[in-house]
DNA sequence: TGTACATCAGTGAACGCGCGTTCACTGATGTAC
DNA sequence: TGTACATCAGTGAACGCGCGTTCACTGATGTAC
């Protein structure tokens, strides 16, 4: 009945709750003491697990890229190219808009952390791959290197422009169908 | 040789403070007690001015769209295509990092404020104006409307990878220049 | 199967700090006459 | 040119609050024998 002295999987149901949090109000608003209150224990317990913010939104990241790559491989799994991966990218910032919003701002995290190093690794990778589908002849002469920057650049910004709520309501309400539209100008053949 | 007593120009100042904070640490890090020491301040001032945070960031916000509608029509009026207005979105970016951080973060903002609506709608004017230059060929049949929400993503993107500190070496240390060679395989002809 | 002990996760009281907000005030500026 | 007065920008003391951090602790778990 009563709750137990061990929680079990604290660290797992804290990054939950910071995930929760800044879906709800941001990275700037969360506090330590907050997540103990969500996760329903005492609030010096997160400094057990993460020792501070930066470590927690460090963690949180880590756990992003390890998503975002995992999106990426199963697409490329299915079969799917370019274009099937730059959708799998919006997805991935649309279901974990918490985590999406916290890998790309250095300044929150401890950016020398091995967990975080290794993730940011694997995603790169994804990304790379997907890209290495791309016929030179779809992105008329730019090396792959470029092909795969203007890739990442035309999905990333979809997907922050949209998270921000910036974008034009005539591309109707599910975000992937809006990002084929959007990103497919970048790859169609004529 | 004392400080006067009345600043003279302290709303001003206190944006350039804010827009110098931001740059340091991100928003998250923001008080209005700070920006008051670093403007030489008392405490209790900048509440005089923008009443709350989300307000003060919301001016910041108005006026970084206000900056962004400068530097499209400037660039317009040099007579540039649209790959000029890509990089002059990106310049604006890199050039006033603070307000693209806190623009397109609508919680962080007052976003009814009539100041910011109408900066907004300036700026998506001049981006609509940028816009309407490409020829349809060169989007490969993509409708007008499509064409400059993928300019508008890839050129987005683009600058917060870059702000970021996520892109590649391999791009060198000038922003526009490799925002141009980024961008162009959206728009080059064959 | 039972006991002892080390290890570790989580507690809860205490602390000092920086924050936003309030409020009566004071100093400067501009305008009316 | 001079005086009175309204207006407004900025002051500074006071407040209560939530925060992160520390620390001695306690309860649970696992392992050695």
């Amino acid at each position: 009945m009563t709750r137990p002295y061990h929680h079990g999987d604290l660290r797992r149901t804290l990054l939950a709750a910071a995930a929760e949090a800044i879906t709800e109000s941001g990275p700037a608003a969360l506090s330590l003491r907050d997540l103990a209150r969500r996760a329903g224990v005492s609030h010096a317990a997160p400094a057990h697990h993460f020792g501070d913010k930066a470590g927690l939104l460090t963690a949180l990241a880590a756990e992003g890229f390890t998503f975002l790559a995992d999106e990426l491989d199963r697409t490329r799994a299915a079969g799917g190219g370019v274009l099937d991966a730059g959708v799998a990218y919006v997805r991935f910032a649309v279901a974990h808009r918490a985590h999406f919003a916290v890998m790309f701002q250095p300044e929150l995290l401890n950016g020398s952390d091995p967990e975080l190093r290794s993730a940011q690794d694997r995603a790169s990778d994804a990304l790379r791959d997907a890209v290495a589908s791309v016929q030179e002849s779809e992105l008329r002469g730019a090396g792959a290197r470029i092909a795969g920057l203007s890739a990442w650049s035309i999905v990333h910004g979809f997907a922050t422009l949209w998270l921000g709520g910036a974008l034009p309501d005539v591309l109707g309400d599910d975000p992937e169908e809006a990002a084929r539209q959007v990103i497919r100008p970048l790859f169609a053949r004529d």
